[in-house]
DNA sequence: CTTCGACAACCAACAGCCTCATGGCGTTCC
DNA sequence: GGAACGCCATGAGGCTGTTGGTTGTCGAAG
């Protein structure tokens, strides 16, 4: 997970970045509004976290440059400029968050970690698991007791659906909507092409009846991952 | 953009709908944390509103169940609570932003814009235009002068990545990154090709040179949507 | 000025995969 | 038995990305 802070003040910065890291952050450190921009366009960060004050120029400056120029990396504001006004102008220039100084280090964890959360990163890999089988988001690959086989986007959509409501039966409709989207257009029997192509692949690396049939009311997965 | 507002209390509910509604939202309002949860996870909201001190429970309760059963709403907790303590515990179980009370209308209008400003919501459709052409992201499509085609999702990719650049020029590098993932591992014909493509496209609706190359650099588009 | 080679870009063609519809078959329930 | 449901094989069609040949551009040498 990596982090770019931007801050000029040598003593603040270096807490920031001590404190990300002793959380697991990767964290490169900017100063000037420059550096940011050019830094923050390289899309390789899952966050940036920047400061008002900068030596050539505001924060909002970058903030702004950064947007137009298309950046999607979520964005913390940090700064002294603390009033609702201040507040409400960095929100609608583009930032996903605003924190005033003096902040509690806890808090700013919190709220990086929450803007992190929610954007999908090419960074971390997600990881669901069942029993013995580990669904990998990120390589939309399957593993059931070291055997790995790798799945198509369909599959993978389908198996993700089920591995994100295990204990739970989902209907057939909840699975189409889930993979196909809320208002697609596919006859139904695609749906059964699928879980075949699933229970197919899961039984070729050893996962006997992965997917249980409720008949008139949907599939689930099986109730023990064994 | 749909709103869910969760507030018992009758007076500061109206309020907030009135607020939220008075800058184009659709909202619906809850009281209980049961309705809240039957509600939210309809997956027809863009945000939902969620007061900490509800009728049948708090609405960290609220939070929990709606994130575990999978829930993706962005979620912006409004309370009394408002200890920094209380801030990152309630960011910790799932919130994407924390408000305390007594708030700054303008300041929750320009929180939740940024939330929902950030998750990409299957209500809204994202329209990016270039001179007379226009890229409707939702159903990838591409209309020039009156005529309308759709994009494969890679040529969709591409385009999307030229038009959020437009007036930049674009390198090789750059673009098979916006298109294929930073560490992709396709030959760099690859993006001939569906250069060719698009550009075989845009010529079929009229739009004559709608790629320029720059030898040597990359690719941009048309400085004139003309 | 012309020629040549190197290199970038363009384009056609192809193979492989993913997707999904069709339809036959088996199973379950009334 | 028959109807409904689910399972599975097959195949068409589209999407993707590679290969390889052609064209165009630039710079250096003749």
């Amino acid at each position: 997970m990596r982090l770019l802070v931007v801050e000029d003040e040598p003593q603040l910065r270096r807490e920031l970045v001590a404190l990300f890291e002793r959380h697991g952050y990767l964290v490169d450190a900017d100063e000037t509004v420059f550096d940011a921009v050019e830094h923050g366009m390289s899309m390789a960060y899952d966050c940036i976290v920047l400061d008002y004050m900068l030596p050539d120029g505001d924060g909002i400056e970058a903030l702004t440059q950064l947007r137009e120029a298309g950046c999607p990396t979520p964005i913390l504001m940090l700064t002294v400029k603390n009033d609702p006004k201040d507040r409400v102008f960095g929100l609608n220039k583009g930032a996903d968050d605003y924190l005033g100084k003096p902040f509690h280090p806890d808090e700013l964890l919190a709220r990086v970690g929450a803007l992190v959360r929610r954007t999908p990163s090419l960074s971390d890999e997600e990881v669901l698991t069942h029993g013995k089988a580990t669904l990998r988001t990120k390589s939309r690959s399957l593993e059931y007791e070291g055997r790995t086989l790798e799945l198509t986007s369909k599959e993978f959509a389908l198996m993700e659906a089920l591995m994100r409501h295990k204990h739970q039966l989902m209907t057939r409709d909840q699975l189409i909507a889930k993979v196909w989207g809320p208002d697609a257009e596919v006859a139904d029997s695609a749906l059964d092409t699928y879980i075949y192509f699933l229970r197919r692949k899961c039984a070729n690396i050893g996962w006997k009846n992965a997917i249980v049939t409720v008949r008139g009311r949907g599939y689930a997965l099986q109730p023990e991952g064994e």
